[in-house]
DNA sequence: CCGCTGTCCTGCCAGC
DNA sequence: TGCTGGCAGGACAGCG
């Protein structure tokens, strides 16, 4: 469920599993996901001791002692498994349908890449190449961070004739917002989702005010859905995106709730308060 | 360069 | 019940 909150949430999660300690084995179950593994997978992973796991946008980045850094993506349906060291043998021997790739950490536990469309990657990039590896360098700001304001996405969008809501799927123009916080946070900011990108930014560049509006909405949704799975909240918490036919939950507005494709994707938004 | 379509892969669900 | 078609939270190649 790979969007940037899920990606941080499962960022979290291996955070104490990994860091600190040696990788001491690695099964490799296939030749690759959508593409092979890099060369020596297994070997240049074992033995390395992670160091620090970080986020940009939808990636996370494992740094190794060998540095080397484990470049991880989960594309739409990746996910990690966790098996604590205490945890009883039929739980280590059990292996599931689409486990791909299982670490056996030093401490004993387990962590498993288990992966049904094998859309994800797992790469391993050398520690001077980083700013050069294409899928990283070329994501636009980081939603979260404080430099990311109305001026930022205003510029990103300049002159794009493309709808607003097809723009903040482009990785360029925003980090890890994915199809479901798209139309969330257009609906939080009452934008509609056909909207031209490119009128975020007047002819000059500058921004106009929809565009703090809809970064201020960004962050809020990307902020809200962390913090919620955080608290491991299972049900569906979201306002717009699959309710389609149910009425708005905005206060007072009157609307219904449709779905519209757009570049080959749902969009989910309500026609009476996103203009 | 820009924007749109098709494609990679499997699972699931609605409809017949 | 079983089959079929469509759709799924991502990203990129290839095309006009």
């Amino acid at each position: 469920m790979p969007e940037l909150p899920e990606v941080e949430t499962v960022r979290r999660e291996l955070l104490p599993a990994l860091a600190g300690v040696r990788i001491a084995h690695v099964d490799v179950r296939r030749a690759g996901l959508r593409r092979p593994f890099p060369r020596h997978f297994a070997d240049r992973l074992t033995g390395a001791t992670p160091t620090a796991l970080t986020r940009r946008g939808k990636f996370i980045q494992v740094a190794l002692s060998t540095d080397e850094t484990l470049v991880i993506h989960l594309g739409m349906s990746g996910a990690f498994r966790i098996v604590t060291p205490d945890a009883p043998d039929e739980d280590r021997e059990l292996r599931y349908t689409h486990d791909h790739v299982v670490l056996t950490m030093a401490d004993g536990a387990l962590v498993v890449y288990n992966d049904p469309r094998r859309f994800g990657v797992l790469d391993l990039v050398k520690a001077g190449g980083l700013a050069r590896y294409a899928p990283l360098s070329t994501l636009g700001p980081e939603p979260l961070d404080a430099g990311f304001d109305g001026a930022a996405l205003a510029a990103a969008c300049a002159g794009k004739r493309t709808p607003i809501k097809v723009a903040l799927l482009d990785q360029r123009v925003v980090a890890g917002v994915g199809n479901i916080y798209a139309s969330e946070a257009l609906h939080h900011a009452r934008i509609s989702p056909r909207r031209r990108a490119g009128a975020l930014a007047t002819p000059r560049g500058a921004p106009r005010e929809a565009a703090h509006v809809l970064a201020g909405s960004i962050k809020h949704v990307l902020a809200l859905a962390i913090a919620r799975h955080e608290r491991a909240y299972r049900r569906s918490p979201f306002l717009v995106y699959e309710r389609e036919g149910a009425a708005c939950p905005r206060r007072r507005c009157e609307g219904v709730i449709r779905r519209i494709t757009q570049a080959g994707r749902s969009t989910y938004y309500c026609p009476v308060c996103q203009r």
